[in-house]
DNA sequence: ACCTGAACACCGTTCAAGT
DNA sequence: ACCTGAACACCGTTCAAGT
C-alpha cells in the first residue's frame, strides 16, 4: 500500500484545480506538493521548471478552444477570438499564465493558430492573428486582474473608471473595428 | 554624520534604477533596501506595501509621455499610441509594472487620459481609449517578455516564428488597422 | 522623520539517497 | 519510475524599539 503515487497528468490536473481556487500568486510548488501529498523535491522528478509546468497548465487551458468554427465569414474572426478569449477566462489568471508562456515561445501556441485558420488564407492572415492575439492577451490579462483586486478589498476603487464590469463589454467592439479596419480602403495591415 | 537617509521620490530613483538593470523578477524589496543601505522593514515606512511602491515606479514611466501632441489627425492618435508604448518600453519591464498598476486602479491614469484626449472629443473616444491601451499593454507586454527570454539563454526557440524581433512592426499597422476601423462606415464602436 | 533588529511564514531548486 | 530529507539562498511584512 505505497502511498500517493503520479505522474505528469495527474499533476497537471491537480495544478489546474489549484490555480482556480487560490489564483497565480498563491499557486507555489510547495503548495501543489502539499495539496499532492507529496514532498516539494518530487515535482521536479516530473517538470524541469516551474516555468515547465506552467506550460502544460496553459496548453490544457488552450485545449478547451474548440477546433473547428462551423462560422462562415465575417463572424468567423469574432468567434475564434472569442472563443481564444473564454478558455482563457474558464481558469482563474488564465490569461497570465498564457501569457508568460506564448512570450518564452513554450507551449502548443494553439491560440494563435486558430486565429490564423480564423482569418483565412490570405498573407494578413499570420500577422492578423498576432495582433488580435496581443489585444485579447492585454484584455483578458486586465480583467482577470481586476476580478483578483475586488476579492481582495478594492483599495482605490475611483480609478475604475465607469460602473459594473464595462470593460468585458469593450472586448467584441474592439475586435469587430479591428476587422472592420483590415477590411476597409483605408485598412489592411501590409499597406 | 548619520548613514544613509532618504524620502519617498529616493526610493523611486533608485528602485526605477535597479528595476532596469535586474527586472522585475529580481526587483525585491530585500534588494531594494541593500541597494539604498537600509534594512528591509526600512522600506515600509515610506510605503505600505510593494504593490503601493510599484505604483509608484509607474507613474514616474508614464511621466516620460509628452502631454501635448503637435500633430492634428489621422495621425495624432497614431502618435499618442507611440508615446505611451515609449514610455513603457524606456524601463525595463515597465508595461508589467503599469499593467499591474493599471488594473488594480492605482497610478495616475495618465496614460489612458493621453490617448482619451488623442481620440478627440468624440462618444467613442473614452472607450477607444480603452481598447488600445489594451492592445499597447498586451503589445508590450510580450516584447518585453521576450526580451527577458532572449537573455536568459531562450530554451525554445523554434516556437518564435519568424527572425529578428518582427513582433515591433505589428504595432503601427495593429494601431493604424484600428484606427481605420473606428472610420470605416462598418466601424465604429458604438454600432 | 526615518531607521534597526528580530522574527514569522513563506518561496524555487538541488541532490544524495531511498523503494 | 517516483519519492524523501535536508539543505541553500532567497521572499514580503510586522512590530517594538532606537535616534
Amino acid at each position: 500500500m505505497s502511498p500517493t503515487r503520479h505522474d505528469r497528468d495527474g499533476v497537471v490536473d491537480t495544478a489546474l484545480d489549484l490555480l482556480d481556487r487560490v489564483g497565480l500568486p498563491d499557486l507555489s510548488m510547495r503548495r501543489l506538493a502539499t495539496e499532492l501529498g507529496v514532498q516539494p523535491s518530487a515535482l521536479y522528478w516530473h517538470f524541469d521548471s516551474k516555468q515547465e509546468l506552467l506550460a502544460a497548465v496553459a496548453d490544457r487551458i488552450l485545449a478547451r478552444i474548440p477546433d473547428t468554427l462551423a462560422t462562415v465569414e465575417p463572424e468567423r474572426a469574432l468567434a475564434a477570438a472569442q472563443s481564444v478569449r473564454d478558455a482563457l477566462l474558464t481558469y482563474r489568471d488564465g490569461a497570465e499564465v498564457v501569457m508568460s508562456t506564448h512570450a518564452l515561445g513554450l507551449g502548443s501556441g494553439r491560440a494563435r493558430d486558430v486565429l490564423v485558420t480564423a482569418l483565412g488564407a490570405g498573407p494578413d492572415a499570420e500577422e492578423g492573428a498576432d495582433v488580435l492575439l496581443q489585444f485579447i492577451l492585454g484584455h483578458t490579462l486586465l480583467v482577470q486582474q481586476r476580478l483578483h483586486a475586488q476579492s481582495h478589498g478594492a483599495a482605490a476603487d475611483q480609478g475604475t473608471q465607469d460602473p459594473s464590469g464595462s470593460i468585458e463589454n469593450t472586448f467584441d467592439a474592439g475586435i469587430r473595428t479591428f476587422l472592420a479596419g483590415l477590411r476597409s480602403p483605408a485598412g489592411g495591415l501590409t499597406q
